[in-house]
DNA sequence: CATGAATGAGGCTTCATTCAT
DNA sequence: CATGAATGAAGCCTCATTCAT
């Protein structure tokens, strides 16, 4: 097994400490002393924590799309594939103690003008609302209008669903949150 | 008009400083400096920046289901009272350019032994949700098992509208979560 | 039983803190809380922290000699009264914890120009050595001046076993004191 | 002369602002400058106060002891070298004007979770305890026993002697603690 | 004589970043 | 390409004292 670089290190640590504790609450500090990389290293591949975070995004994103496809494939639920959205939720935040979402996480209380964290977070949403109207769309049961229109009310109800758990550190949303999407997409 | 107290303008300086900016972002200095009170003065009244935090989320508690309240009971949708919390969510975020729901931002990023601003974030939620729960029981078309279901999606509909609107900086998730729930209640 | 005036009420407070967590690790604010006392009342009576300092050792000096005379005629050695102050450093010091010397540990570490409080001490101290000289001289065995040289010798080895067994929380110190004493006298 | 390293300016400032003001008179701010060292950088290699005060008495029983020995050695009394303590006060005292004791001093007005200074200032003292056992076993006078006995009952002396002299301003109690250390080595 | 609110100065510590080697 | 020392600004909090009632 091939020897982590630099960069590779400073970001599977600083991914762990921003998600699990958040960005304000995790130090450069605590970043270089769990790596075990140098300051200056660090800085040498990083301008700035800023562009830690946004790299921590990215990684995430391929990670947590990848995750969630494979839920969604594994279920391949007959009335909804998009259904499987709410047993990967089940799955990923039980494991993480309901630590809620890295994307609604980060943005809530960031200095002004970190707007390069701002536009990942965005990018991320969006990127995650064209894969719930496309999986919709593969149904062949909606028109376009209709696929997007109810992929957003999915979408919605999944972003309530995580916050709400993380909130009371509890299932019940999701589950709720499903029961809800079975309704509209029986309508 | 009464000259306000150390303690009103303290509270009133830093609830807007907490909501806009963000807890984390916002420093003692600020609020003393913003508010006009000597950092003792402040500290005789408040034990910790934390506490200062307590008051802010009550006070906020208060306004907020107020408005709501009345906002609700203004618009008095005959096809469920409930869909006048979506108007409220349009007027209040429209106003303060989506800047979210201070209780969902404020336990985001939280150091990890603030345990009582947690606290008034589960217990604004809770109290939040037995509101829903009422409102839907006093439509008399429900059992009371059903209202409770119905409200519970209802809640993650609003809350994922809020964090939502938040991030695409747009009012689109507020009116889908509203069509949504009318789909909800129309079933 | 007579209510106690503010004043007393500070200095017994004050008394205790002082001596059993220091006059710097004592705060004005902890004195009037653990008193009662509003704190303008207090600085009606003492017009400083020094004040209620000097109010505090000029009552422990009644306290203590009054105490160590007492022992000192109940103990009344044969051969040197004296010998019983020993017996007082370990009936005192093994009740307070070895907390050590109040006069002592207050001059350690004091503000320039705390002079009042350094009065005090040399104050107290001077009459201790007074005392002892005396209590030397009532044996009738010794010349003036070779009490006086005696008594010296004695206060000295009361100190040293003061603050060492403060050091090391046990009492051996005063043991050895009191053989070292002994040895002076006899020979 | 070799320029000294911000840890080195550190220690020397602190050390003689903690010796001859007292720990609880000595703010960082006031060591910092004078120094002339930055805040970050002086917690880069002190993690607090204490640790800072710590260095301080590490630095200080070398420096004590050896000045110590040297004296000794020099002085080297034929009826007891032990004596040589003794000068040894009379030499350090008058050139510090009765400071006192660095161990004493700080050990007197310490807030209570202090433990690691707490810990020096005991092993200091164990370690001049031990110092003066092993000179009074080199006389060859003594049994093991008769030694360590003699040698507490001159440390005691000793400190006693700093103590008063640092009350009193004045090297009586020195001079009078010799004398009582030659009466108790010649009986 | 009693009160609690108000204060300026200072307490110790940590932050993200840059510099010299 | 790697390093650890150095930094200014800011973090939250507490001190003994005085003021207005």
């Amino acid at each position: 097994m091939r020897k982590l670089s630099v960069k590779e290190r400073v970001i599977e640590t600083a991914s762990s400490l921003f998600y699990f504790n958040g960005y304000n609450q995790t130090g450069i500090n605590q970043i270089i002393a769990e790596s075990g990389v140098a300051k200056a290293s660090m800085y040498q591949h990083f301008r700035s924590k800023e562009d830690i975070a946004v790299a921590y995004l990215q990684g995430r994103h391929i990670m947590w799309m990848g995750k969630l496809n494979e839920c969604v494939e594994r279920k391949n639920h007959k009335n909804g594939k998009v259904l499987g959205c709410f047993d990967y939720l089940i799955e990923w935040l039980t494991e993480v103690d309901f630590r809620g979402c890295g994307w609604q996480n980060i943005i809530s209380d960031l200095p002004k003008d970190h707007t390069k964290i701002r536009d990942q977070v965005v990018l991320h949403k969006n990127e995650f609302r064209k894969w719930i109207h496309n999986i919709m769309k593969e149904e062949n049961k909606y028109t376009e209008k209709q696929a997007e229109k109810l992929g957003d009310e999915i979408l919605i109800l999944i972003e309530g669903a995580i916050i709400l758990s993380q909130i009371q550190k509890n299932e019940w949303p999701i589950k709720s949150a499903k029961r809800a999407a079975v309704s509209l997409l029986t309508k």
